[in-house]
DNA sequence: AAAGGGGCCAACCGCGGAGTC
DNA sequence: AGACTCCGCGGTTGGCCCCTT
């Protein structure tokens, strides 16, 4: 395994694959001195071996706490959570994962977690519903195969929708506009990571991936997807710090302005700590940008999205998320399909859900509900 | 039974950050 | 302040293994 098997490198060093007189070498260095130099520990525990490879090999393989086997349910879950939260940042995972190495758990998340996703019908990258044309073949076979009158979507069983590429698309829509919501800045003022890991979701999907379907034969669809937003948007009595979303709201129609979300730069393109050593990531995905723009869909819209646009003053051409919100109701030539959730959400009142829409799409909504 | 192909995963590479002088 | 060294991280590689044909 592995690269240049029984290779040395320039300096004479051996590379390759270890012998297991070469790991007993370096355990029995280590159990009685410790690794204080990595870079002086080969010479000193009679190694041929650089130092980096060395610490490769304790941390990864030798160390004696490393948990071996399969990964279970929970870990998996762990896992999606937190690359939902914190993405690529393997030791920081590990962390989290006691007995498992970042170089385990990456290649765990590339060899199978990775394809998991995929399958399902998330974008492994950003954690989202993916939008592409393949996929709603893959997903159109996926909800045939799982039960079809009941697992259309966290929403499908009570709206009784027809399937078909187009509900599905909608469908995503409406998801995505969700976690776009869950993950912005705005609505995670928070910042509190209980809200990605453990019992919060970042993605409606994952009753299907914990085979649990929790969120899938929820009796109240909508809320559903619903509550993975800010619960503080849920409650009518919303805490203080979202006394400016009203007008936060008016700026955001006319093109997602990141000064109105009081969004810096750094905040966009980077990462920023918080108290409990977890990262929020750039709240906004950094593959939007990479959407190919052609005809109107969901990627278009999130490409609009992009960090990099924030910044721009140019808003000429701006194609925002809400406007193609409008143009997606638009086309629409059956008001009935968004009545039918209205209706749906409204059942029980007062519904957080109908003030939720209200605050988000008070043109709209007031226009179908009269 | 043999060959081919793809999956898996240990190990390497290169970069960047932190620490030191 | 700049140069240098060391360490750790994420991405990538490539040999082994297993499954399929």
């Amino acid at each position: 395994m592995g690269r240049s098997p029984c290779g040395h490198d320039e300096n004479g060093l051996k590379k390759g694959p270890w012998t297991p007189e070469e790991d007993q070498k370096l355990i029995d260095y280590i159990s009685s001195h410790g690794h204080d130099s990595w870079r002086t520990l080969p010479k000193l525990a009679g190694l041929n071996r650089c130092g980096k490879s060395c610490r490769l090999r304790w941390t990864n393989y030798l160390r004696p706490d490393i948990k071996r086997g399969k990964f279970s349910e929970d870990e998996e879950r762990k896992i999606i959570n937190l690359h939902s939260v914190i993405g690529n940042k393997w030791s920081r995972i590990a962390t989290k994962l006691p007995g498992r190495t970042d170089n385990e758990i990456k290649n765990y998340w590339n060899t199978h977690l990775r394809k998991k996703l995929l399958s399902m019908g998330i974008d492994p990258t950003t954690h989202k519903p993916r939008t592409d044309l393949n996929h709603l073949v893959n997903l159109s076979q996926l909800l045939g195969a799982a039960n079809f009158g009941n697992l259309i979507s966290p929403w499908g069983s009570a709206l009784n929708l027809q399937v078909d590429a187009s509900h599905l698309a909608k469908i995503q829509l409406l998801q995505n506009m969700l976690q776009l919501m869950n993950t912005s800045p705005l609505l995670n003022m928070e910042s509190n990571h209980d809200l990605f890991i453990g019992n919060r979701n970042l993605n409606p999907f994952e009753g299907l991936l914990n085979g649990t379907n929790t969120q899938l034969n929820n009796k109240e669809p909508f809320l559903t997807g619903l509550e993975n937003l800010n619960p503080g948007l849920m409650n009518p009595e919303a805490p203080s710090n979202f006394h400016d979303f009203d007008n936060s709201w008016a700026g955001l129609e006319d093109g997602f302005n990141p000064e109105i979300l009081g969004v810096k730069n750094s905040s966009l393109s980077s990462t920023s700590s918080c108290e409990n050593e977890i990262e929020i990531m750039n709240p906004v995905p950094a593959s939007f940008s990479d959407s190919p723009h052609g005809t109107y869909n969901i990627n278009q819209m999130e490409s609009k999205i992009d960090p990099d646009q924030f910044m721009s003053t140019d808003s000429a051409s701006t194609y925002t998320i809400f406007e193609a919100w409008d143009k997606l109701i638009d086309d629409e030539t059956n008001d009935s399909y968004w009545k039918d959730i209205l209706e749906l959400t409204s059942s029980s009142s007062p519904s957080p859900a109908i003030s939720w829409k209200s605050t988000y799409f008070p043109r709209r909504i007031n226009n179908l509900a009269s």
